[in-house]
DNA sequence: TAAAAATACTCCATAGGTATTTTAT
DNA sequence: ATAAAATACCTATGGAGTATTTTTA
């Protein structure tokens, strides 16, 4: 059987990417860290599977045709949601194992920060939350300056408060309920 | 050196949402016309270029975990921004060497048709625009019922028509002006 | 235990490279 | 004449398959 299902390749995403900001395939070479011809045959292998010409070739370079020119938002589509999904990725392994331990006064604790913990571990459910109840305000802001505590919830104007010092790599979903 | 740059490949997209779709890896390989193994190695390796884990496997098939869950959608992009390049594509081949004639009274083909003539052939540089000027409503629809011409340019409340029978593929475009 | 997923192993198509030739100005 | 792109040819990575073993409800 025929290997690689796949017609286009991300490969050619990127020469065409490339290409079309260098304006020639020769330049292309140090933004794709590929040999001109890998990327001549990269944008010919593309060009014959999809049955166009993206490019104008000439002594000073290439440019794109008008078919190129309307399918390079496409391709940069293409690349920015990869890179959402290694973003994705990476902040998922940040949470792995980490843990959150928040410090609130027993009304809040009692009241609505169950349901929001609940919601966050259905997220995230490989991070522990603990919760540091204290009877006052004062006791809350201690809690994180001694590091007890790594999100603390006080009343407004300074509704939260968080530490850095955390023992995870959460770096948002800093959960607050108005 | 090292074959494919590329750490996330696009058929592994395409397994992902089979698998997630079908929440089961037996039951893509019908989707995806994949031998089982080889949907197990793709998403095995995306896990493992990614550093996490896409999916909770046990007898009852496979079901996203979260991350996988936020991933998703973007897999998603990329597969509808692959699609929307082959439609660019098959579009421009389609106007490949066509033409359209263009049937208008004289006040209308001295006016605005110029310009945009001009700004679509600067698109579309491959397709002959050719005009039929004609000194009354009727001779227009005349010519378009003799298939001397593809397009007419009538009055308001019927401004624009056009015959099926053109020598182009065009399937879209159908410039006309206020 | 049975259905589903993971592994072991093989194969060859193809991405990628070097060296050279062709093209366009 | 010369810079750029295309082509020829080669290598070996990794995608895909069949057969089998390992999980897990």
């Amino acid at each position: 059987m025929s290997r690689s299902r796949d017609k286009l390749k991300l490969f050619q995403m990127r020469a065409l990417l490339a290409v079309a900001e260098c304006r020639s395939f020769s330049r292309a070479v140090d933004e794709l860290e590929l040999s001109q011809s890998s990327i001549s045959h990269a944008i010919a292998a593309l060009e014959a599977e999809l049955g166009i010409s993206l490019f104008f070739r000439g002594r000073q370079g290439a440019q794109l045709t008008p078919v190129g020119e309307r399918i390079l938002p496409q391709a940069r589509n293409i690349l920015v949601a990869l890179e959402a999904i290694e973003k994705e990725a990476d902040l998922a392994r940040g949470l792995e194992g980490g843990s959150v331990r928040i410090a609130a006064f027993r009304s809040l604790a009692t009241s609505f920060l169950p349901a929001t913990i609940a919601h966050f571990s259905a997220q995230f459910p490989s991070i522990t939350v603990s919760l540091v109840e204290c009877s006052y305000q004062e006791e809350v802001e201690q809690a994180l300056q001694e590091e007890r505590a790594d999100l603390g919830l006080l009343h407004l104007p300074t509704l939260v408060n968080y530490s850095q010092h955390g023992t995870t790599g959460l770096r948002r979903n800093h959960y607050a309920s108005g």
